[in-house]
DNA sequence: GAGTGGTCTAGACCACGTT
DNA sequence: ACGTGGTCTAGACCACTCT
Protein backbone atom coordinates (compact mmCIF):
# COMPACT_ATOMS: atom_id res chain seq x y z
CA UNK A 1 0.00 0.00 0.00
CA UNK A 2 2.32 2.61 0.96
CA UNK A 3 4.10 3.30 -2.19
CA UNK A 4 7.93 4.51 -2.43
CA UNK A 5 8.64 7.36 -5.38
CA UNK A 6 9.98 4.37 -7.66
CA UNK A 7 6.21 3.15 -7.36
CA UNK A 8 4.82 6.08 -8.09
CA UNK A 9 7.58 6.70 -11.22
CA UNK A 10 6.97 3.01 -12.23
CA UNK A 11 3.51 2.86 -12.49
CA UNK A 12 2.78 6.05 -13.84
CA UNK A 13 5.64 5.05 -16.30
CA UNK A 14 3.67 2.35 -16.86
CA UNK A 15 0.13 4.17 -17.55
CA UNK A 16 2.00 6.49 -20.17
CA UNK A 17 3.62 3.73 -22.16
CA UNK A 18 0.22 1.28 -22.23
CA UNK A 19 -1.58 4.52 -23.48
CA UNK A 20 -3.58 4.53 -20.59
CA UNK A 21 -2.57 8.25 -20.04
CA UNK A 22 -2.55 9.48 -23.79
CA UNK A 23 -0.17 12.31 -24.73
CA UNK A 24 -1.14 15.63 -24.81
CA UNK A 25 -3.39 14.40 -21.97
CA UNK A 26 -3.71 15.92 -18.45
CA UNK A 27 -1.97 14.24 -15.71
CA UNK A 28 -4.10 14.06 -12.09
CA UNK A 29 -2.23 16.83 -9.96
CA UNK A 30 0.34 15.83 -6.85
CA UNK A 31 -2.52 15.62 -4.21
CA UNK A 32 -4.83 13.53 -5.73
CA UNK A 33 -2.02 11.15 -6.99
CA UNK A 34 -0.69 11.27 -2.99
CA UNK A 35 -3.81 9.83 -2.19
CA UNK A 36 -4.32 7.38 -5.01
CA UNK A 37 -1.18 6.21 -3.85
CA UNK A 38 -1.38 6.60 -0.24
CA UNK A 39 1.77 8.43 0.06
CA UNK A 40 3.12 12.02 1.04
CA UNK A 41 2.96 14.68 -1.60
CA UNK A 42 6.83 14.76 -1.61
CA UNK A 43 6.95 11.22 -2.72
CA UNK A 44 5.17 11.75 -5.70
CA UNK A 45 6.69 15.34 -6.37
CA UNK A 46 9.83 13.29 -6.71
CA UNK A 47 8.31 10.97 -9.04
CA UNK A 48 7.27 13.45 -11.27
CA UNK A 49 10.42 15.46 -10.95
CA UNK A 50 12.69 12.73 -12.52
CA UNK A 51 10.21 11.61 -15.19
CA UNK A 52 9.82 15.36 -16.21
CA UNK A 53 13.56 15.19 -15.77
CA UNK A 54 13.74 12.40 -18.25
CA UNK A 55 11.17 14.26 -20.81
CA UNK A 56 8.39 12.12 -20.54
CA UNK A 57 6.36 14.60 -19.13
CA UNK A 58 6.00 18.49 -19.14
CA UNK A 59 5.18 20.43 -16.09
CA UNK A 60 3.99 23.91 -15.67
CA UNK A 61 2.97 25.60 -12.15
CA UNK A 62 -0.94 26.05 -12.56
CA UNK A 63 -1.64 24.80 -15.67
CA UNK A 64 -0.50 21.11 -14.39
CA UNK A 65 1.17 18.40 -15.84
CA UNK A 66 0.67 16.54 -18.82
CA UNK A 67 2.36 13.33 -20.88
CA UNK A 68 4.35 15.25 -23.85
CA UNK A 69 3.07 14.64 -27.29
CA UNK A 70 6.39 13.48 -28.39
CA UNK A 71 8.22 12.08 -25.88
CA UNK A 72 11.83 13.66 -25.55
CA UNK A 73 14.27 10.85 -26.02
CA UNK A 74 17.72 11.53 -25.00
CA UNK A 75 20.92 9.87 -24.42
CA UNK A 76 23.68 10.20 -22.09
CA UNK A 77 27.00 9.54 -23.60
CA UNK A 78 29.82 9.48 -20.86
CA UNK A 79 32.88 10.99 -22.04
CA UNK A 80 35.63 8.75 -21.29
CA UNK A 81 39.72 9.60 -21.18
CA UNK A 82 40.86 7.68 -24.41
CA UNK A 83 43.11 5.62 -21.91
CA UNK A 84 40.06 4.45 -19.81
CA UNK A 85 38.19 3.83 -23.47
CA UNK A 86 40.81 1.75 -24.71
CA UNK A 87 41.32 -0.27 -21.54
CA UNK A 88 37.90 -1.09 -21.16
CA UNK A 89 38.16 -3.04 -24.53
CA UNK A 90 41.22 -5.26 -22.85
CA UNK A 91 43.88 -3.54 -24.88
CA UNK A 92 47.19 -2.42 -24.00
CA UNK A 93 47.48 1.38 -23.87
CA UNK A 94 49.96 3.07 -25.53
CA UNK A 95 50.98 6.98 -25.72
CA UNK A 96 52.67 8.94 -28.12
CA UNK A 97 53.47 12.46 -28.12
CA UNK A 98 53.93 13.47 -32.37
CA UNK A 99 54.80 17.33 -31.72
CA UNK A 100 54.96 19.99 -29.28
CA UNK A 101 55.00 23.29 -30.29
CA UNK A 102 54.33 26.98 -28.74
CA UNK A 103 52.69 29.44 -31.32
CA UNK A 104 50.69 32.68 -31.37
CA UNK A 105 46.81 31.16 -31.92
CA UNK A 106 45.66 30.93 -35.34
CA UNK A 107 42.60 33.07 -36.21
CA UNK A 108 40.36 29.93 -36.73
CA UNK A 109 41.24 28.69 -33.39
CA UNK A 110 40.71 32.29 -32.03
CA UNK A 111 37.36 33.01 -33.43
CA UNK A 112 36.42 29.04 -32.16
CA UNK A 113 37.50 29.68 -28.62
CA UNK A 114 37.14 33.76 -28.83
CA UNK A 115 40.51 34.65 -28.37
CA UNK A 116 42.29 37.92 -28.05
CA UNK A 117 44.73 38.77 -30.67
CA UNK A 118 48.00 38.40 -28.97
CA UNK A 119 47.18 35.02 -27.43
CA UNK A 120 50.27 32.34 -26.90
CA UNK A 121 48.91 28.68 -27.61
CA UNK A 122 50.54 25.39 -27.03
CA UNK A 123 49.79 22.99 -29.83
CA UNK A 124 49.95 18.91 -29.17
CA UNK A 125 49.72 16.26 -31.42
CA UNK A 126 49.61 12.85 -30.04
CA UNK A 127 48.87 9.43 -31.05
CA UNK A 128 46.58 6.57 -28.77
CA UNK A 129 47.05 3.49 -29.49
CA UNK A 130 45.60 0.15 -28.45
CA UNK A 131 47.50 -2.77 -28.71
CA UNK A 132 49.91 -1.25 -30.82
CA UNK A 133 47.17 -0.32 -33.13
CA UNK A 134 46.55 3.35 -33.81
CA UNK A 135 43.38 4.07 -31.78
CA UNK A 136 43.02 7.93 -32.32
CA UNK A 137 44.76 11.19 -33.71
CA UNK A 138 44.52 13.73 -31.07
CA UNK A 139 45.19 17.24 -32.36
CA UNK A 140 45.22 19.84 -29.19
CA UNK A 141 45.57 23.69 -28.78
CA UNK A 142 45.81 24.85 -25.39
CA UNK A 143 45.42 28.68 -24.06
CA UNK A 144 48.95 29.64 -22.55
CA UNK A 145 47.64 32.64 -21.14
CA UNK A 146 44.92 30.91 -18.91
CA UNK A 147 47.06 28.04 -18.29
CA UNK A 148 50.91 28.80 -18.46
CA UNK A 149 51.93 25.83 -16.53
CA UNK A 150 50.92 23.85 -19.42
CA UNK A 151 54.15 25.08 -21.29
CA UNK A 152 56.66 23.02 -18.67
CA UNK A 153 54.38 20.15 -19.13
CA UNK A 154 56.46 17.98 -21.40
CA UNK A 155 53.43 15.34 -22.30
CA UNK A 156 56.33 12.62 -23.00
CA UNK A 157 54.49 10.35 -20.55
CA UNK A 158 51.23 11.46 -19.84
CA UNK A 159 48.44 12.57 -22.31
CA UNK A 160 47.36 16.17 -22.39
CA UNK A 161 43.84 14.96 -21.47
CA UNK A 162 45.04 13.05 -18.18
CA UNK A 163 46.87 16.01 -17.53
CA UNK A 164 44.25 18.69 -18.23
CA UNK A 165 41.69 16.59 -16.00
CA UNK A 166 44.07 16.55 -12.64
CA UNK A 167 44.91 20.27 -13.43
CA UNK A 168 41.79 21.65 -14.75
CA UNK A 169 39.35 19.67 -12.34
CA UNK A 170 35.97 21.30 -13.54
CA UNK A 171 34.58 23.35 -17.09
CA UNK A 172 32.03 24.24 -19.26
CA UNK A 173 31.95 22.25 -22.35
CA UNK A 174 30.74 22.08 -25.97
CA UNK A 175 31.23 18.52 -27.82
CA UNK A 176 30.22 18.14 -31.29
CA UNK A 177 30.06 14.74 -33.42
CA UNK A 178 31.19 14.44 -37.15
CA UNK A 179 32.56 12.14 -39.82
CA UNK A 180 35.57 13.25 -41.76
CA UNK A 181 37.74 11.74 -44.44
CA UNK A 182 41.11 10.95 -43.16
CA UNK A 183 43.54 13.08 -45.22
CA UNK A 184 46.84 11.55 -46.45
CA UNK A 185 48.47 12.82 -43.35
CA UNK A 186 45.95 11.01 -41.04
CA UNK A 187 46.23 8.07 -43.16
CA UNK A 188 49.46 7.51 -42.08
CA UNK A 189 48.94 8.26 -38.37
CA UNK A 190 46.08 6.18 -38.43
CA UNK A 191 47.35 3.67 -40.54
CA UNK A 192 44.61 3.61 -42.50
CA UNK A 193 43.51 4.57 -46.33
CA UNK A 194 43.50 8.07 -47.69
CA UNK A 195 39.78 8.34 -48.31
CA UNK A 196 38.83 6.61 -44.80
CA UNK A 197 35.31 7.99 -42.75
CA UNK A 198 36.77 8.63 -39.53
CA UNK A 199 34.88 9.52 -36.83
CA UNK A 200 35.14 12.84 -35.37
CA UNK A 201 34.63 14.83 -31.90
CA UNK A 202 35.64 17.94 -31.38
CA UNK A 203 35.43 19.42 -27.86
CA UNK A 204 35.86 23.27 -26.83
CA UNK A 205 36.42 23.83 -22.90
CA UNK A 206 35.91 26.95 -21.04
CA UNK A 207 36.49 27.66 -16.99
CA UNK A 208 34.71 30.95 -15.79
CA UNK A 209 34.29 31.90 -19.91
CA UNK A 210 38.11 31.78 -20.42
CA UNK A 211 38.67 29.13 -22.96
CA UNK A 212 40.88 26.60 -22.13
CA UNK A 213 41.68 23.91 -24.66
CA UNK A 214 40.35 22.93 -28.10
CA UNK A 215 40.84 19.07 -29.14
CA UNK A 216 40.01 17.47 -32.18
CA UNK A 217 39.88 13.67 -31.88
CA UNK A 218 40.03 11.33 -34.97
CA UNK A 219 39.22 7.57 -34.62
CA UNK A 220 40.52 4.99 -36.44
CA UNK A 221 38.49 3.57 -39.25
CA UNK A 222 34.96 1.69 -37.76
CA UNK A 223 34.62 3.30 -34.56
CA UNK A 224 31.53 3.55 -32.60
CA UNK A 225 30.39 5.27 -30.44
CA UNK A 226 27.62 3.18 -28.38
CA UNK A 227 24.96 4.29 -25.44
CA UNK A 228 22.07 2.40 -24.30
CA UNK A 229 18.78 4.84 -23.54
CA UNK B 1 21.59 32.55 5.24
CA UNK B 2 18.86 30.17 4.87
CA UNK B 3 20.78 28.09 1.73
CA UNK B 4 18.52 26.68 -0.68
CA UNK B 5 19.48 23.49 -2.35
CA UNK B 6 20.80 25.58 -5.55
CA UNK B 7 23.20 28.00 -3.15
CA UNK B 8 24.74 24.42 -1.50
CA UNK B 9 24.94 22.62 -4.76
CA UNK B 10 26.96 25.96 -6.56
CA UNK B 11 28.97 26.32 -3.51
CA UNK B 12 30.50 22.78 -3.10
CA UNK B 13 30.70 22.96 -7.13
CA UNK B 14 32.86 26.08 -6.53
CA UNK B 15 34.52 23.80 -3.89
CA UNK B 16 35.45 21.30 -6.21
CA UNK B 17 36.20 23.17 -9.17
CA UNK B 18 38.55 25.17 -7.27
CA UNK B 19 40.47 22.91 -5.84
CA UNK B 20 39.18 23.63 -2.03
CA UNK B 21 38.21 19.92 -1.92
CA UNK B 22 40.96 17.71 -3.93
CA UNK B 23 39.58 14.83 -5.80
CA UNK B 24 40.02 11.47 -3.77
CA UNK B 25 39.02 13.82 -0.88
CA UNK B 26 36.23 13.44 1.70
CA UNK B 27 33.44 15.74 1.98
CA UNK B 28 32.04 16.53 5.18
CA UNK B 29 29.03 14.76 5.87
CA UNK B 30 25.13 15.75 5.40
CA UNK B 31 24.53 16.88 8.86
CA UNK B 32 27.73 18.61 9.20
CA UNK B 33 27.18 20.55 5.75
CA UNK B 34 23.65 21.11 7.11
CA UNK B 35 25.09 22.89 9.78
CA UNK B 36 27.35 25.13 8.14
CA UNK B 37 24.61 26.14 5.49
CA UNK B 38 22.03 26.56 7.90
CA UNK B 39 19.74 24.45 6.27
CA UNK B 40 17.77 20.86 6.60
CA UNK B 41 19.88 17.81 5.80
CA UNK B 42 17.41 16.89 3.44
CA UNK B 43 18.12 20.64 1.52
CA UNK B 44 22.10 18.86 1.38
CA UNK B 45 20.67 15.68 0.32
CA UNK B 46 19.07 17.01 -3.33
CA UNK B 47 22.36 19.05 -3.83
CA UNK B 48 24.44 16.50 -2.98
CA UNK B 49 22.11 14.09 -5.12
CA UNK B 50 22.45 15.88 -7.82
CA UNK B 51 26.39 16.16 -7.92
CA UNK B 52 26.46 12.90 -8.04
CA UNK B 53 24.05 12.60 -10.49
CA UNK B 54 25.86 14.34 -12.65
CA UNK B 55 29.38 12.58 -11.85
CA UNK B 56 31.19 15.18 -9.42
CA UNK B 57 30.93 12.91 -6.65
CA UNK B 58 30.72 9.38 -5.25
CA UNK B 59 28.57 9.03 -2.36
CA UNK B 60 28.63 5.67 -0.12
CA UNK B 61 26.88 4.83 2.30
CA UNK B 62 28.77 4.75 6.09
CA UNK B 63 32.06 5.77 3.84
CA UNK B 64 30.62 8.72 2.98
CA UNK B 65 31.08 11.27 -0.20
CA UNK B 66 33.84 11.85 -1.99
CA UNK B 67 35.03 13.75 -4.77
CA UNK B 68 35.55 12.11 -8.26
CA UNK B 69 39.05 11.41 -8.76
CA UNK B 70 38.90 11.74 -12.77
CA UNK B 71 35.23 14.19 -12.79
CA UNK B 72 32.82 11.30 -14.77
CA UNK B 73 31.39 13.80 -17.22
CA UNK B 74 29.23 13.25 -19.62
CA UNK B 75 27.07 14.68 -22.09
CA UNK B 76 22.85 14.57 -23.43
CA UNK B 77 21.80 14.54 -26.44
CA UNK B 78 18.84 15.03 -27.03
CA UNK B 79 17.26 12.36 -29.79
CA UNK B 80 14.83 14.53 -32.35
CA UNK B 81 12.51 13.64 -34.63
CA UNK B 82 14.49 14.61 -38.03
CA UNK B 83 11.29 16.94 -38.94
CA UNK B 84 11.67 18.79 -35.73
CA UNK B 85 15.38 19.34 -35.99
CA UNK B 86 14.92 20.70 -39.57
CA UNK B 87 12.35 22.71 -39.04
CA UNK B 88 14.44 23.93 -35.69
CA UNK B 89 17.17 25.21 -38.73
CA UNK B 90 14.50 27.27 -40.18
CA UNK B 91 14.37 25.41 -43.20
CA UNK B 92 11.08 23.80 -44.96
CA UNK B 93 11.07 20.24 -44.30
CA UNK B 94 9.82 17.71 -46.80
CA UNK B 95 9.78 13.83 -46.57
CA UNK B 96 10.09 11.59 -49.75
CA UNK B 97 9.24 7.66 -49.49
CA UNK B 98 12.06 5.90 -51.66
CA UNK B 99 10.82 2.39 -51.60
CA UNK B 100 8.56 -0.22 -49.14
CA UNK B 101 8.62 -4.13 -49.41
CA UNK B 102 8.21 -6.44 -47.20
CA UNK B 103 10.28 -9.39 -46.82
CA UNK B 104 11.80 -12.22 -44.40
CA UNK B 105 14.41 -10.69 -42.16
CA UNK B 106 18.21 -10.69 -43.69
CA UNK B 107 20.44 -12.70 -41.39
CA UNK B 108 22.51 -9.74 -40.26
CA UNK B 109 19.02 -7.86 -39.05
CA UNK B 110 18.19 -11.00 -37.13
CA UNK B 111 21.39 -11.48 -35.66
CA UNK B 112 21.32 -7.71 -34.73
CA UNK B 113 17.74 -7.86 -33.14
CA UNK B 114 17.59 -11.33 -31.32
CA UNK B 115 14.61 -11.74 -34.32
CA UNK B 116 13.20 -15.35 -34.72
CA UNK B 117 14.12 -17.77 -38.20
CA UNK B 118 10.37 -16.94 -39.75
CA UNK B 119 10.14 -13.39 -38.74
CA UNK B 120 8.56 -10.89 -41.74
CA UNK B 121 9.79 -7.43 -41.73
CA UNK B 122 8.98 -4.41 -43.21
CA UNK B 123 12.05 -2.57 -45.52
CA UNK B 124 11.54 1.37 -45.97
CA UNK B 125 14.08 4.06 -47.46
CA UNK B 126 13.27 7.42 -47.37
CA UNK B 127 14.66 10.65 -47.83
CA UNK B 128 14.42 13.80 -45.48
CA UNK B 129 14.56 17.43 -47.13
CA UNK B 130 15.70 20.73 -45.37
CA UNK B 131 14.56 23.42 -48.05
CA UNK B 132 14.53 21.31 -50.69
CA UNK B 133 18.32 20.28 -50.61
CA UNK B 134 19.16 16.15 -49.17
CA UNK B 135 19.20 16.27 -45.51
CA UNK B 136 19.11 12.38 -44.49
CA UNK B 137 18.62 9.20 -45.96
CA UNK B 138 16.49 7.04 -43.64
CA UNK B 139 17.28 2.87 -43.90
CA UNK B 140 14.30 1.54 -41.42
CA UNK B 141 13.42 -1.96 -40.81
CA UNK B 142 10.01 -3.15 -38.82
CA UNK B 143 9.14 -5.96 -37.28
CA UNK B 144 5.98 -6.89 -38.52
CA UNK B 145 5.43 -9.73 -36.18
CA UNK B 146 5.14 -6.94 -33.18
CA UNK B 147 3.57 -4.35 -35.10
CA UNK B 148 1.45 -5.59 -37.87
CA UNK B 149 -0.38 -2.52 -38.11
CA UNK B 150 2.44 -1.26 -40.17
CA UNK B 151 1.51 -3.41 -43.46
CA UNK B 152 -1.15 -1.01 -43.58
CA UNK B 153 0.57 2.04 -42.74
CA UNK B 154 1.61 3.78 -46.02
CA UNK B 155 4.36 5.54 -45.27
CA UNK B 156 3.70 8.20 -47.97
CA UNK B 157 3.33 11.40 -46.39
CA UNK B 158 4.52 10.89 -42.67
CA UNK B 159 7.77 9.21 -42.01
CA UNK B 160 8.27 5.65 -40.41
CA UNK B 161 9.77 7.84 -37.14
CA UNK B 162 7.26 9.96 -36.49
CA UNK B 163 4.56 7.37 -37.13
CA UNK B 164 6.63 4.85 -35.01
CA UNK B 165 7.05 7.65 -31.93
CA UNK B 166 2.42 7.91 -31.75
CA UNK B 167 2.51 4.41 -31.94
CA UNK B 168 5.17 2.66 -29.82
CA UNK B 169 4.97 5.37 -27.30
CA UNK B 170 8.05 4.26 -25.42
CA UNK B 171 11.11 2.06 -25.09
CA UNK B 172 14.20 0.60 -24.90
CA UNK B 173 16.95 1.68 -27.31
CA UNK B 174 20.73 1.34 -28.54
CA UNK B 175 22.06 4.40 -30.58
CA UNK B 176 25.19 4.49 -32.10
CA UNK B 177 27.60 6.87 -33.96
CA UNK B 178 29.63 6.28 -36.21
CA UNK B 179 31.35 7.84 -39.54
CA UNK B 180 31.02 6.33 -43.33
CA UNK B 181 31.86 6.68 -46.77
CA UNK B 182 28.78 7.38 -49.08
CA UNK B 183 28.49 4.78 -51.68
CA UNK B 184 27.24 5.31 -55.23
CA UNK B 185 23.87 5.32 -54.01
CA UNK B 186 23.81 7.32 -50.89
CA UNK B 187 25.81 9.63 -53.03
CA UNK B 188 23.15 9.65 -55.82
CA UNK B 189 20.44 9.91 -52.48
CA UNK B 190 22.23 12.59 -50.70
CA UNK B 191 23.71 14.76 -53.74
CA UNK B 192 27.55 14.01 -52.87
CA UNK B 193 30.50 12.53 -54.09
CA UNK B 194 31.43 9.31 -53.99
CA UNK B 195 33.86 8.98 -50.75
CA UNK B 196 32.32 11.96 -49.25
CA UNK B 197 32.46 11.08 -45.30
CA UNK B 198 28.54 10.36 -44.00
CA UNK B 199 27.83 11.07 -40.34
CA UNK B 200 25.60 7.86 -38.64
CA UNK B 201 23.38 7.01 -36.97
CA UNK B 202 22.12 3.48 -36.07
CA UNK B 203 19.03 2.80 -33.78
CA UNK B 204 17.88 -0.30 -31.98
CA UNK B 205 14.30 -0.39 -30.40
CA UNK B 206 13.10 -2.48 -28.22
CA UNK B 207 9.56 -2.81 -26.51
CA UNK B 208 9.64 -5.38 -23.12
CA UNK B 209 12.30 -7.48 -24.81
CA UNK B 210 10.55 -7.43 -28.19
CA UNK B 211 12.91 -6.21 -31.23
CA UNK B 212 10.21 -3.21 -32.65
CA UNK B 213 12.52 -1.67 -35.67
CA UNK B 214 16.22 -0.88 -36.79
CA UNK B 215 17.30 2.14 -38.64
CA UNK B 216 20.21 3.03 -40.35
CA UNK B 217 20.51 6.96 -40.90
CA UNK B 218 23.30 8.86 -42.97
CA UNK B 219 23.44 12.66 -43.05
CA UNK B 220 24.05 14.59 -45.52
CA UNK B 221 28.13 15.45 -45.85
CA UNK B 222 29.25 18.27 -43.11
CA UNK B 223 26.22 16.93 -40.25
CA UNK B 224 27.59 17.62 -36.71
CA UNK B 225 25.74 16.88 -33.45
CA UNK B 226 26.67 19.08 -31.07
CA UNK B 227 25.78 19.75 -27.23
CA UNK B 228 26.95 21.65 -24.23
CA UNK B 229 27.54 19.97 -21.14
C1' DG C 1 27.87 -2.27 15.78
C1' DA C 2 27.70 2.11 14.22
C1' DG C 3 27.90 5.78 10.87
C1' DT C 4 26.44 7.24 6.55
C1' DG C 5 23.35 8.18 2.88
C1' DG C 6 18.35 6.99 1.17
C1' DT C 7 13.82 7.85 1.73
C1' DC C 8 9.33 9.10 3.69
C1' DT C 9 6.17 12.28 6.21
C1' DA C 10 3.09 16.14 7.36
C1' DG C 11 3.01 20.53 7.12
C1' DA C 12 4.16 24.98 5.44
C1' DC C 13 5.24 28.84 2.45
C1' DC C 14 6.50 30.58 -1.98
C1' DA C 15 6.76 31.45 -7.24
C1' DC C 16 4.75 31.27 -11.20
C1' DG C 17 1.43 31.60 -14.78
C1' DT C 18 -3.24 30.91 -16.18
C1' DT C 19 -7.54 32.92 -15.80
C1' DA D 1 -7.20 35.63 -7.64
C1' DC D 2 -6.13 31.23 -7.26
C1' DG D 3 -4.41 26.60 -8.36
C1' DT D 4 -0.38 24.29 -9.45
C1' DG D 5 4.18 22.79 -8.91
C1' DG D 6 8.75 24.06 -6.34
C1' DT D 7 11.01 23.95 -2.27
C1' DC D 8 12.12 23.81 2.67
C1' DT D 9 11.68 21.83 7.39
C1' DA D 10 12.20 18.79 11.41
C1' DG D 11 11.89 14.54 12.47
C1' DA D 12 11.90 9.69 11.74
C1' DC D 13 13.15 5.10 10.21
C1' DC D 14 15.59 2.19 7.11
C1' DA D 15 19.47 -0.01 4.19
C1' DC D 16 23.78 -0.46 3.26
C1' DT D 17 28.54 -1.27 4.24
C1' DC D 18 32.73 -0.43 6.62
C1' DT D 19 35.35 -1.88 10.61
Amino acid sequence: MKATFRDVKADIMAKITSGEWAPGGLVPNEMELAETYGCARATVNRAMRELADEGLIERRRKAGTRVRMAPLRQARFSIPIVRDEIEAQNLTYRYGLVSRNICPAPNWLRARLNLPESSQVLHLICMHYGDGAPYQFEDRWINLTVLPQAETAAFQDIGPNEWLVSTVPFSDAEISFSAAVADENLAEYLSCKRGDALFTVERSTWQEGEAITFVRQSFRPGHRMTTRY
